[in-house]
DNA sequence: GTCTATACACCGATAGAC
DNA sequence: GTCTATCGGTGTATAGAC
């Protein structure tokens, strides 16, 4: 009797918030912080601004639910890999291949790297949500490389933490200048990151 | 007679043009070229707005002045560094002190990393403007590098472009991770740069 | 939850007086 | 060259009907 639909909108409309995260990550990574409107969202979605506003009051909120939607998906990728038996070099493989899934669709970027471009816009709270992102993502890099190299996977000289920054920077960098040049920015840059572990100081 | 003021008010009034571009730099390099506004800079400079549109009728005009100042500094640093008898480490180490004075000031990033960050927002005669500017930046030290490394200076494997990419990128995007964390974020990353220069692949 | 309608601020841009 | 005044467009955000 009557037992399946029981919640038949409840579980749409939960959706429904999900669906304003998912694209407007999408707009993050595309157009910016500042750069993508409520308007967008909406258009994109069939509904009105208002609607939008109905499940985030104002934008900083959004702002928040995308800051979030992020730091989930680090964790599912970090936690994961940390205690895993992969070997570091798998480890640090598969994070690059999910960082560059973000230029699977053309002209995205890293939605840390657009945060960062507005960070003078920014409302307050954004801010250090912001920095505990970038920090957890370095770190979980820095962890990565210098296990490999006790190991003996990595070769490459200096502290871990300053060769961690170049690699996410690089690859972050690798996306931005794809997204202006077009052409295949970040294959030589891999290869060349991956070189670089490779190597002793002399 | 009456020989020197002659043009008194003319030689003024040409400066007022470069003032523009001058705040309009910095306010590019605070708060990204959609988010800084000509009030911003009738605010800085005392004037209304509508006299900025004298000089630059659409923002457009005044982007495209900003890239050209952007350019006249390339060319100044690069030509004379090109035919200079610097060594490859002096040519980049000038480069970089170049590159890193635009942190000089607090929360001050490169230029051009400010105009990829809005390049879907860009004007369309904007993007080969950023094109140019990106390509002759990284040549420059892409040869710079081959150069030293070809005379000695220099130890790294693979190819001078995509080396040259990871190393420009790396600079750019610890300029962007200091305005974001505030702590000295550039030594460690100018640091480890310079040690892998001195790297060899094993 | 979604809608219509609206308020208010800011933006780029223009007209015309001085 | 600079000003006052204003236009049209867009942004975030809110009120209230359904």
């Amino acid at each position: 009797m009557t037992p399946d639909i029981s919640q038949p909108k409840q579980v749409r409309k939960k959706n429904r918030k999900q669906e304003i995260i998912q694209i407007s990550l999408e707009l993050l990574q595309t157009q910016g912080y500042e750069n993508f409107s409520y308007q967008d969202i909406s258009s994109a979605l069939g509904i009105t601004k208002a609607s939008i506003h109905y499940h985030f009051p104002k934008k900083e909120d959004l702002g928040l639910a995308l800051c979030g939607a992020i730091k989930q998906w680090h964790e599912d990728l970090f936690l994961n890999l940390r205690d895993s038996d992969h070997s570091a070099k798998d480890k640090l493989r598969i994070f690059v291949e999910a960082l560059l899934s973000y230029a699977e669709g053309p002209y995205k970027v890293c939605p840390l790297s657009s945060l960062q471009a507005d960070v003078a816009k920014l409302p307050d709270t954004l801010l250090p949500a912001l920095q505990d992102l970038d920090r957890h993502e370095l770190d979980f890099v820095s962890q990565v490389l210098e296990e490999g190299r006790q190991n003996g996977e990595f070769h490459f000289p200096g502290d871990a933490q300053a060769q961690a920054s170049i690699f996410v920077l690089s690859l972050k960098g690798a996306l931005q200048y794809s997204r202006i040049h077009g052409g295949e920015w970040i294959s030589p840059v891999l290869q060349q990151l991956d070189q670089l572990l490779q190597a002793s100081s002399t």
